[in-house]
DNA sequence: GTCTATAATCCGATAGAC
DNA sequence: GTCTATCGGATTATAGAC
């Protein structure tokens, strides 16, 4: 939907306060007033965003876990699917963005926020729980404490980028992170 | 001063957009034009309040290079100080903020910003590549990758803390950052 | 579903008295 | 240095025609 993409990426580049229904509808290419035979209110939309943009991701972390074997090849699709968020540099998760404004927002949104978070909190434990087992990363400590040490170094990697506009410090700040993973094909190359 | 103070604090816990000038005189207990004998413009009060908390980081890190002799102790300074700009969990660093709201600012704020997150990246750099020298920190790989990923741990740790209105979230994300350091202390009883 | 028109509010900023 | 009063503009939101 037009209105949806249109506030989604306003709303990641200028913050929800940043943002205003005129703008959005300009350019969609409709008049303000017709965003609100969609959207009850300004908050409304960007909770409805927030959620698709959650769906989407939760979505991706299922299909991850199914598609991706080992531990390491999963960590780094979800890597390289962070990364993706980022456009030009000056674009940035959602969840990061609304967490900013987060004063300004209906306790509906701060509650899919912080819901958000944990799911990829327990993802992210599960999955240095397994590649402490199945090898595919190296040195884990506590699964728990890289959980939270990994979403903040990959959250941390795009504010980095957009500070200099620049997509590649996204790289090199997870670059130690991903130099830890042996992926199948570094695996299969020493067979 | 009370203006800055108050300024300060608002702009941290709600963003740029997120603050008024008529708010931040309630909270100083003066009317809104008042704020106007002082600074210019929102803008210019912003602007302000950042660069003074840039010089304020910026004689930390001097201060820090004087009176810590190894780089285990300076990295370990430096986290720490970070983690005092987390208040209740629901503040977070001016840089930060302002970053999200990057298109709403003037160029200068914008200038400022890139300024200091240059300079934060070139301190870490040398403390890394002391660290790798001297000993007090394990396992160093490039001193610039290990500054770019410093840095986005602390930001993105002050972003789990919010997230939860939790700040043990920010020692959690960088428990494994602070497990690679040895301290004097430690040094010392290892004697 | 989209439009015009407008209400109601908030905000940044200025003028001028004290 | 702080105040009252106000302007001008932007923004959220609503009413009602097409």
């Amino acid at each position: 939907m037009a209105i949806m993409d249109t506030a989604a990426q306003a709303v990641r580049k200028k913050g929800y306060n940043g943002v205003s229904l005129d703008q959005i509808a300009r350019d969609v290419g409709i008049k303000k007033s017709s965003i609100y035979y969609h959207f009850s209110s300004k908050s409304e939309l960007v909770a409805a965003i927030f959620r698709r943009f959650s769906e989407e991701i939760f979505a991706f972390l299922d299909r991850t876990n199914r598609t991706e074997g080992c531990a390491g090849d999963r960590l780094m699709a979800y890597i390289v699917e962070t990364n993706e968020l980022i456009e030009e540099g000056d674009s940035i998760c959602l969840s990061i963005a609304l967490n900013i404004d987060g004063e300004s927002l209906d306790a509906e949104i701060v509650d899919d926020l912080a819901r958000f978070h944990q799911v990829n909190i327990e993802w992210l434990t599960d999955i240095f729980e397994l590649g402490s087992r199945d090898g595919s990363i190296a040195d884990v400590g506590n699964p728990a404490a890289e959980a939270n040490a990994c979403l903040a170094l990959v959250d941390g990697a795009q504010l980095m980028a957009r500070a200099h506009q620049d997509p590649t410090l996204y790289e090199q700040a997870t670059f130690l992170l991903r130099a830890r993973i042996s992926t199948v094909a570094q695996r299969n190359a020493a067979l």
